[in-house]
RNA sequence: GGAGAGGUGGCAGAGUGGUCGAAUGCGGCGGUCUCGAAAACCGUUGACCCGGGCAACUGGGUCCGGGGGUUCGAAUCCCCCCCUCUCCGCCA
């Protein structure tokens, strides 16, 4: 949620600014402003009626106990058409309260400066490029085809079992899940980051704050007996961590990582790109999580790119660096870098990570807050990002790396998994 | 799943109808003392909303797990829900 703040002092910023994300705002904002205006003016007035009626009371109080009981009789019955008025005020009161927020959690949050307009991802902005394309012969094979062969995962299995879009791995494949998550983890510890394991449910209140609910409910796993939601990310539970808190300037920035599967729904996607491991209901992923003060979080976010950049050089992919344009960018991202490595076999872009900033945003519905160097509270910004997604990072190595004698691991994973050949 | 106990400020914990946003202790912050620190002592210390002020601050309102009710008045009484703990049962 924007800070009403924020819409208060800058409308017009605002307005200008979700262009970029081809957000026409301008009814809304101003439906809000006036919203908050009529708000603002019924509190005043309920606020006056509370306070004669707190009087009041206090005085028939003090009447009863003087045991002038005549007196305080007499101001009981005046107390009767005061409380239908503060009644009827604070139901108004209530009503124009959730009007406000239903406005404004349809806005999205501001991009940043740097984010140029854009309508689709053609649009987005390589800002780095690193590695060689590898060229394979032509007899190379995609991923699904690959871990056939070599028996590392099942796709047919797993949709026996379960369903497609979740998948068994096997034998040398699920080996190197391990190897990844471990390499992953210890990559980000060393980086600073403290480890959670999270829980891979989590209750409403927590799909609120993070903004899967309401919007993005059919994304989710629902389990409806104890009105649980699998998480989709571990950003949930982990960013949920600080819900409702006010923290010290001194605590910043907080650096938290996970390891969880990811459980998404993605209805309605077909076809070739979510062939194998491209797209599945069940995955594994490190997160890692940043709570930054305001004005670090913008350098905050370049270490962060840093060091999914410095895990995807560790693994030897060609990789590149993408400034996500205003229409490619989620709602409540203010800033997003996605990561993606090369399909050689496959010959595009598969994303691996998308690293966001989102400034007060989710920090304003999360109400996480902190005491700045003056003492006065205000909103945290939070960050996260994957490093980094498992599957397609699985795709890439074993298509990148097929050599005729079998997948060869690249070296700064080969100490997690015990071998560096799969044949 | 069964039985019981309980949810109060950053934490611990008192408060069972009026002057209670709430005793007390701990912690935090500021000070005295000290070369410095500890100890001791003194002071201070919640969040949110609306208004006034450039600001320090200040007036009003709301908040004692959440929601509803009784009452002139609720942390305190009543109802519903949620959560935690203890014991029993079941169980990796």
């Amino acid at each position: 949620m924007i800070p009403i703040q924020t819409l208060r002092e800058n409308p017009d910023y605002v307005i200008e600014r979700l262009k970029v994300k081809n957000f026409e705002a301008k009814e809304i904002v101003q439906s809000i402003l006036s919203h908050d205006e009529e708000r603002r003016k019924t509190q005043k007035m309920l606020d006056e009626k509370l306070a004669t009626s707190n009087q009041m009371a206090r005085e028939i109080g003090i009447l009863f106990k003087q045991g002038r009981s005549d007196e305080a009789q007499e101001l009981k019955m005046r107390t009767a058409q005061l409380k239908e008025e503060t009644r009827e005020l604070s139901e108004k009161l209530a009503s124009e309260e959730k009007n406000l927020e239903e406005l404004i959690v349809r806005l999205p949050n501001l991009p940043a400066e740097i984010v140029k307009p854009g309508k689709s991802s053609a649009e987005n902005e390589v800002v780095l490029q690193e590695g060689t394309l590898p060229s394979l012969e032509s007899t190379a094979l995609p991923h699904w085809e690959l871990a056939q062969k070599f028996n590392l995962i099942s796709f047919e299995l797993g949709a026996k079992v379960t369903g497609a879009g979740f998948p068994f791995y096997v034998g040398k494949g699920a080996k190197l899940q391990r190897a990844l998550i471990s390499f992953f983890l210890d990559e980000a510890i060393a980086a600073g980051f403290l480890e959670f394991e999270p829980p891979l449910l989590v209750n409403e209140d927590s799909a609120f704050a993070t903004g899967q609910l309401p919007d993005k409910e059919g994304q989710m796993y629902h389990v409806a007996i104890d009105n649980l939601y699998l998480i989709p990310t571990a950003e949930v539970p982990v960013t949920n961590l600080y819900r409702n808190m006010v923290l010290k300037h001194n605590e910043l920035p907080i650096k938290l990582c996970a390891y969880s599967a990811c459980f998404r729904r993605e209805a309605g996607s077909y076809g070739k790109d979510v062939r194998g491991l491209n797209r599945l209901h069940q995955f594994d992923k490190v997160e890692i999580v940043e709570i930054a003060h305001p004005d670090q979080s913008f350098r905050v976010l370049d270490e962060m790119t840093s060091h999914v950049a410095s895990l995807l050089r560790k693994l030897e992919l060609p990789f590149r660096m993408v400034r996500l344009c205003g229409g490619d960018m989620s709602f409540t991202s203010a800033i997003t870098y996605d990561f993606e490595v090369y399909s050689a076999a496959q010959q595009k872009w598969l994303e691996v990570s998308s690293v966001s900033n989102f400034t007060d945003y989710q920090a304003n519905r999360l109400k996480l807050r902190f005491k700045d160097e003056e003492g006065k509270t205000r909103l945290v910004h939070t960050l996260n990002g994957s490093a980094l997604a498992l599957p397609r990072i699985v795709a890439a190595l074993l298509e990148n790396n097929q050599t005729p004698e079998g997948i060869r691991m690249p070296k700064a994973l080969v100490p997690y998994t015990g071998f560096d050949l799969i044949s």
